[in-house]
RNA sequence: GCCCGAGUGGCGAAAUGGCAGACGCGACGGACUCAAAAUCCGUUGCCUGAAAGGGUGUGUGGGUUCGACUCCCACCUCGGGCACCA
């Protein structure tokens, strides 16, 4: 007898699930079930909003891998769905959506490895995650699935830069504003800080001061060149070893002309504003740290190559300030080499040049560096100090040069250590310090085996005109110090950030033309607005120049150069500087493209108008979606779910972007995303035989704690699922298997949502029985016929319910679905046992659990809701609300405890007073036996809930 | 090195000052079956005991409290971020 014949014929399986879900998906699509109505534009249906609050909720958007979906894939966006789903059912105007993000390496490097046209590729992989998605049976509005490929959005990513382009960051107001404003300024007066006269500036030194504002410039600066990928990279797509992101090439710094993004104009906002939104901590403080702020002061020190700025945190301690360092990049270090320093500094330099990143960074730390010959004059104290070079000291830091006080930092320390130069106490450590390192108080600093990095009263710090002796806080020393620094002109106060500005353009082919082409003085020029989009053009090789990983040298020619008929053209551009239109002209287009960050600095806003043919985006549309919900509130999405990997990149680059479209008045919010959820990982076990080689995962066996491939034992480790590791389980596998419901249900039923988990395929099949015995009570799986009965809910039951709906209301707003999936699971426990009893369900319960299972497995749930007769639509019907008064019974139970050991319970009325509560639990027999006669000390009563007894 | 986060049954986990282990997997026992699969029922932290019961238990050590997985201090392990940032 075959296995099918046994099955009965409507038992909730596979084979019948996937006949539901594409049922219900089919339905979905047709009825157009999850289309969000807007306030305005093309999808403007204003009947559809009045009375309904909006919920923006957004997944990051995926870039088009040819590998397709794995299993850990779909996790945020089930998430997300669930809660969408939810929120409709509570009568929200839910909007939300997937689009691709389809520019840039991943998907170039993709098409560059299968030689297929990264069109083409991405083409064919969006077509397949569309498919493996759908069966998902996500609540995506589809009319509003973007792709940054589409010209239609692509359009528009140009159009912003061009907004950023044609804007300057004005300081006293501390916003963007448009250039013209700058231009005009100028013209009617404002004096460019250290040049010479607007109206004395020839064409060209006009427009070469104007680009110097904007905040898109070019700028020829030490950038990360990647000669295996053939392109640059922002400081963000670069690890920690000197490394790029993707590929893992080596990375060089050298100097090149490219265009930059004036980020850090907005590093106090970026900082600031992180306050005001709801992300996780280590976001924030990722990005805290990322942008650096370092607050000090900026000291000049007197030399003979004039006068040497440095930045210091610490200017209280400008007293202990023995020696100076200059990084051997330095552009003063040739004048201060004296003669008889010549050679040792220029063999520094060039080794210290020579030297990679990573082998700067290598473990080593051991201190080097040069005396250069010269000295300068410590501003406090007169005296002379000498200067030196060293790699320890950093040209893209500060101003490229410190002052060095050993007694209180632990670099300077180990470098005057290394080559004997003076070190001079600015403070007394407590003598819990000395104490620690086991030495005798002194303020003599040859007996100190370290630095002192803390709070300790200041000594040896004073001169005729500043006195820091005796202060005890820092804060007052620095502030003096300050005053000092600033009275005596050689100082003042000042801000350093880590943040650089962004590198914006890459030597490759698969990305957005910059809008910009060269005029005759070879100046940048936006293209008129009317010319947009600057299409990219087609390539027959889209392949970067093949260049040696290891090549520093040569410098990269963008595959846009292979079509000079493209490059070399005519246009009618606008003379930047007075913004009249100039006759048809040759110019030169900019062949570098944007990096793979610009789509994604603004995509949300694209699915709020996706159609829009005249704006990026309609104000009010913008404003309804993401608008400020009551003053001080920032704006932006109400939840933007993805991985943590983003931190620094895709979220830091949005919130400049956004800011930017803000202060030019293009948007209402002035963040983009503002709550942030970071969902975990799915990983996966791993395992390799002794030559270390992978085996497949599925064929592995267990016993024993050990495990076994093909007889052979075998290790396991842990972490990414990946083709190389034989690890990888897709979605279909579990359509296939279980059907989309059970696979969602049991992606969110494993754990919280922001936490990683490893995917064992085992233990789906717990929520498939679930659902199983879902269906099984509530249809007779022989005849298919519904067991829902009309007759009243016994309140046993009835209170199950409403304590579940209550408990899956909270769980399902907290994003907590697995509580809740438990919840569910028990109320249906209880159900078994009611339809054992009885024969039938209740059809309050049926259809209250149906509702409430719908968010998470809406085929099932929608099947299920059909067959209960209602011809509504359950994706927004009303989620059941709990009833108080069912909430609590007659009694309850109290556990009584002796010293916090629990050792009776009682059954009391619900509500009995403390003292009736402590009168049952003395006289309780396990009490008084466990009490044996002695008199309690102390009694504790936890009104309602518990009792305690202190013998 | 610095800064975050996490350690609970065989496994995924729940409980955020008040009954530790909800819910699921697995395992064990049983029902159905010629048999198996599927499904259903029961048991299941560990030690001890025939059982009733008793003891013990949330990484380790201390502390606060009538009471600690939960709060505080120190340490250990794992994961993540930053890393000569002056």
């Amino acid at each position: 007898m075959s296995a099918s014949d046994s099955t009965p014929k409507e038992r909730y399986n596979a084979r019948l699930a996937a006949q539901i879900e594409a049922k219900w998906q089919d339905r979905w699509e047709l009825q157009r079930t999850f289309e969000a109505p807007n306030p305005a534009g093309p999808l403007a249906e204003p009947a559809k909003i009045a009375g309904r609050q909006k919920l923006f909720i957004l997944d990051m958007f995926p870039y088009p891998s040819g590998a397709g979906l794995h299993v850990g894939h779909p996790l945020g966006y089930i998430g997300t769905d669930v809660f969408g789903r939810f929120k409709r059912m509570n009568g929200f105007n839910v909007l939300h959506a997937l689009g691709y993000d389809s520019f840039g390496l991943p998907a170039e490097q993709h098409a560059i490895t299968t030689g297929v046209h990264p069109r083409e590729n991405t083409e064919s992989n969006i077509a397949n995650m569309r498919r493996q998605l759908r069966r998902l049976g996500l609540a995506h509005d589809a009319r509003r699935s973007v792709s940054t490929t589409d010209e239609g959005f692509y359009r528009w990513t140009q159009w912003i830069f061009l907004q950023v382009f044609n804007s300057w960051f004005d300081d006293e107001r501390g916003a963007a504003r448009p250039i013209a404003e700058l231009i005009a300024e100028f013209s009617s007066g404002k004096r460019p800080t250290g040049g010479k006269p607007w109206a004395e500036m020839s064409s060209r030194e006009q427009k070469q001061l104007v680009n110097d504002h904007r905040l898109a410039y070019l700028a020829d600066a030490p950038v990360n060149w990647c000669p295996g990928l053939g392109t640059i990279l922002a400081n963000e797509e670069v690890t920690a070893e000197g490394r790029s992101d993707i590929g893992n090439y080596p990375v060089f710094k050298r100097n090149m002309r490219q265009w930059t993004m004036r980020i850090t104009a907005y590093a106090d906002r970026l900082l600031n504003d992180l306050d005001r939104l709801d992300w996780p901590e280590s976001i924030k403080l990722m990005q805290r740290n990322w942008i650096g702020r370092s607050e000090g002061a900026r000291v000049r020190f007197a030399s003979s190559a004039g006068d040497i700025e440095v930045f210091t945190t610490r200017p209280d301690t400008l007293f202990g300030a023995t020696f100076m360092v200059l990084s051997p990049e330095h552009p003063l270090v040739d004048t201060l080499t004296t003669q008889a320093q010549r050679s040792a500094v220029s063999a520094y330099r060039t080794n210290a040049a020579s030297a990679s990143d990573t082998d700067r960074q290598s473990d080593t730390r051991e201190k080097t560096g040069v005396f250069t010959g010269s000295y300068a004059i410590n501003p406090v104290t007169g005296k002379e100090i000498p200067i030196w070079i060293a790699d320890y000291v950093l040209m893209g830091y500060g101003t490229g040069a410190i002052m060095a006080v050993p007694s209180g930092d632990e670099r300077d320390f180990a470098f005057a250590r290394k080559y004997d130069l003076p070190i001079i106490a600015t403070q007394m450590p407590p003598d819990s310090w000395f104490v620690g390192h086991g030495i005798a108080v002194s303020a003599d600093c040859t007996t100190w085996p370290d630095a002192f990095v803390g709070e300790g009263t200041y000594i040896n710090s004073r001169n005729d005109s500043l006195m820091l002796d005796g202060i005890t806080e820092m804060a007052v020393a620095k502030r003096r110090t300050n005053e000092w620094l600033e009275a005596h002109g050689v100082g003042n106060a000042a801000i350093t950030y880590k943040l650089r500005d962004w590198l914006f353009s890459r030597q490759r082919y698969w990305g957005e033309p910059f809008p910009i082409v060269y005029d005759e003085d070879e100046m940048p020029v936006a293209v008129p607005d009317a010319l947009l989009p600057v299409t990219l053009p087609e390539l027959s090789d889209f392949k970067p120049q093949a260049l040696d990983p290891n090549d520093e040298v040569t410098d990269p020619i963008p595959p846009l150069a292979r079509r000079a008929d493209w490059v070399h053209t005519e246009m009618e551009i606008v003379d930047p500087i007075t913004g009249a239109k100039r006759p048809v002209a040759k110019v030169r287009r900019e062949i570098n493209v944007m990096p793979q960050w610009a789509g994604s600095c603004w995509y949300e806003l694209r699915y709020l108008d996706p159609t829009n043919a005249s704006a990026f985006i309609d104000p009010e549309v913008e404003k309804y979606w993401m608008g400020p919900q009551h003053d001080g509130h920032t704006g932006g999405v109400d939840l933007y779910v993805g991985g943590v990997e983003h931190a620094v990149l895709h979220l830091l680059y949005s919130r400049f972007w956004h800011k930017v479209l803000c202060d030019l008045g293009h948007v209402s919010s002035e963040e983009p995303f503002h709550r942030l959820y970071n969902q975990g990982y799915i990983q996966a076990y791993a395992y390799r035989d002794e030559r270390g080689q992978t085996v497949p995962a599925t064929e592995v066996q267990e016993r024993d704690g050990k495990y076994f491939f093909d007889g052979q034992q075998v290790s396991r480790e842990y972490g990414k699922m990946g083709k190389s590791l034989k690890n990888i389980v897709t979605p279909d596998e579990m359509y296939d298997e279980f059907g989309a419901d059970t696979f969602r249900l049991y992606e969110m039923s494993m754990g919280p949502l922001d936490q990683s988990r490893p995917w064992n395929t085992r233990d789906v099949v717990g929520m498939q029985r679930f659902l199983q015995r879902v269906w099984r009570n509530l249809v007779d799986e022989d005849t298919g016929r519904l067991t829902v009965s009309d007759t009243d809910c016994p309140e046993d039951l009835l209170r199950a319910l409403h304590i579940a709906i209550d408990g899956v209301q909270r769980d399902m707003d907290g994003m907590r679905f697995n509580t809740a999936i438990a919840k569910l699971i028990e109320l249906n426990n209880a159900l078994t046992k009611h339809v054992e009893a009885n024969g039938s369900t209740p059809r309050v319960v049926a259809e209250a659990l149906t509702q409430m299972l719908s968010p998470l497995c809406p085929h099932v749930a929608s099947e299920l809701w059909e067959r209960l007769g209602r011809t509504d639509e359950i994706t927004y019907a009303r989620f059941p609300i709990a009833d108080p008064k069912l909430l609590v019974s007659d009694t309850v139970e109290i556990p009584v405890q002796i010293n916090g050991k629990v050792r009776s319970r009682l059954v009391a009325p619900t509500g009995s007073s403390d003292d009736q509560l402590k009168v049952l639990a003395l006289a309780d027999d396990k009490v008084r036996a466990a009490l044996a006669g002695a008199e309690p000390r102390k009694v504790i009563v936890v009104s309602g809930r518990l009792v305690n007894i202190v013998a």
